[in-house]
DNA sequence: ACTATTTTTTAGACAAGTCTAAAAAATAGT
DNA sequence: ACTATTTTTTAGACTTGTCTAAAAAATAGT
């Protein structure tokens, strides 16, 4: 049974090593848990003595699959007590992240999948990133293009969000952008990258940063 | 913003000046965190730094009036994932302490609002202990008379169960003994102080400890 | 290839929450 | 009232997760 400290820290080696490189230094690690090196230095060393990661002095950690599969179930748990905040408790999209940091670390895999079969099975949460199943599967094909890739003319479907500030969150619910709107591209603007699009017979200018932090089918 | 074991501490004070006496004793206060006297001692001093107990050296402790109102806090919060787990989830009376004793410690007074909402602020959890509102008060009249006291002839609705064991509750739950089950006293037993009672057709004997574990109106 | 810079680790420290062992205070028995 | 027992506290230690400062290893610049 893993501490709450030990759960971060493989959450945050599996998001890193998605997002940038495959292993992870001492320092991206740091940065991304606001420590400093030297305590992640420990941390690595304790989880790897639990074989959670792969550690090699001076060349960074990479999870192992036993690892892999213990930060699949915390995404899960994080995912889906999103899903219940949103869709349940009416809670807005910018509030439930912090919440669902504190509920990802509850023990009970029953009450996981308890909560899962009682909000139907979902294959994504409110900002389209995918919920892995009972056995850490998931199917990732919401956030591959992003909008700014859109071309004009393009109607688009908005599949997913990129995790951000609070203040981009509260943007996108004052724009009425959310899971499942649909929009049309109807201007690309080369000198500074935005895009303008049509939404619920509004027209409204994304600047390149939002284009490219929302994503479309 | 306190620590789970200042929470854990606060809510077994409350429970033991509830349930025994007025001033609790460090003694009594260890055996029930199951820790040792010393390791209570130095928690008090560090509750009665931060004024949410009253505290005498070789004396016992007593909440204050601002550790009362955080402890009916913890157990609004306990009391209403109870309801959660056992309404929404379909979990068993015997499975949703363990879970709860976790969930009363995520920290957000909105979501613990909107989870009472959700609920439909229920006034009690389901083993008939009653729910404090938002501001710490709540009606104690569920759980005043044990059905030992009941007398032969009478019919009587069940209104709460001691918190115990997951023995005692797979007992009731295999009795069919719910909160709102109707049952009628047939007989007393002088010899052994069991009580045999007529459920759903059924007649049931309870024995002492049992019948002193139900609570009846 | 050698030095300068950056990255990472080591060493030693601290707070929280626990423990054990010993001392001090309170309570009980006669 | 005096001693024996129980209760409570103190003192010192350990673990977890963090820190700072210094040392060691790796990387980059010319």
């Amino acid at each position: 049974m893993l501490t709450q400290s030990e759960e971060n820290y493989l959450k945050a080696i599996f998001a890193l090593s998605e997002q940038q490189t495959e292993i992870v230094s001492t320092n991206l690690l740091s940065e991304k848990m606001m420590t400093k090196p030297s305590s992640v230095t420990d941390m690595l060393r304790k989880l790897a003595d639990k074989s959670l990661v792969s550690y090699l002095k001076y060349q960074g950690c990479e999870l192992t699959d036993k690892g892999k599969d213990y930060a699949l179930q915390i995404i899960r748990k994080h995912r889906l007590w999103e899903v219940f905040l949103v869709e349940k408790l009416n809670f807005g999209w910018e509030e439930v992240h912090e919440i669902a940091e504190q509920l990802e670390h509850i023990k009970s895999s029953k009450l996981t999948d308890k909560l899962d079969a009682f909000l139907h099975y979902p294959k994504v949460d409110p900002h389209g990133d995918p919920i892995p199943d009972k056995n850490g599967n998931f199917s990732n094909d919401q956030k591959t293009k992003q909008l700014s890739f859109s071309n004009i003319n393009d109607e688009v479907v908005i599949t997913g969000v990129e995790d951000g500030s609070i203040e981009f969150f509260q943007f996108l619910k004052h724009c009425e952008i959310g899971l499942g709107t649909k929009v049309k591209i109807i201007a690309k603007y080369n000198f500074d990258q935005s895009v303008l699009i049509l939404l619920n017979e509004k027209e409204i200018v994304l600047s390149e940063l939002v284009s490219q932090k929302i994503y479309v089918q």
